[in-house]
DNA sequence: AATCTGACGGGCA
DNA sequence: GTGCCCGCCAGAT
C-alpha cells in the first residue's frame, strides 16, 4: 500500500516522551534513547529531535555517551544545563558529569 | 535540485 | 588515546 505519509517525524515525539521518563537525579544519552526507539533512529536523530523539545521535557538530562553537556548551547544560556544538573545533585567539571555511569539511566534496561 | 550540517556513536587504522 | 568514516533523517542555504 502506498502510504501517503510524507514526514515521519513521529519519532520526534517518541524522543520527547522517553526524555520525560528520565528520573530526577538521573541522566541518559542520545544514543541510549536512539537504541531504545529502534535501529533506524540514530543518536543524531535524537539530537535533532531535541531542538524542538516542548516545555516539560528535561532536556538537560540528556547528554552524550561520555557524559558531556554537548547540548548546553541550546539552552537559554550556556550554563543553564549545568546549573540544572548541579541542582539535581550532579557534579560537573569541564562540562562533563562525574561518575556518569552511576547516574546513567538506560530506557532499554528499564523497559526492554 | 544538490550539498552540507547537526544536541551522536560505534568501528577501525 | 587520536583521527577518520559511515549511518540515519530533516532542515537550511
Amino acid at each position: 500500500m502506498q502510504s501517503t505519509e510524507k514526514t515521519n517525524h513521529n519519532f520526534v515525539s517518541d524522543v520527547h516522551e522517553v526524555a520525560k521518563l528520565v528520573p530526577y537525579g538521573r541522566v541518559t544519552s542520545y544514543g541510549a534513547i536512539a537504541h531504545y526507539l529502534g535501529s533506524r533512529i540514530t543518536a543524531r536523530m535524537v539530537g535533532w529531535a531535541m531542538h524542538a523539545c516542548p516545555r516539560g521535557v528535561p532536556a538537560h538530562r540528556v547528554v552524550n555517551s561520555k557524559g558531556e553537556l554537548t547540548g548546553k548551547h541550546h539552552f537559554k544560556t550556556p550554563d543553564t544545563m549545568q546549573k540544572l544538573l548541579e541542582k539535581e545533585g550532579h557534579r560537573i567539571v569541564a562540562d562533563k558529569i562525574l561518575q556518569f555511569s552511576e547516574v546513567f539511566w538506560n530506557p532499554s534496561a528499564e523497559f526492554g
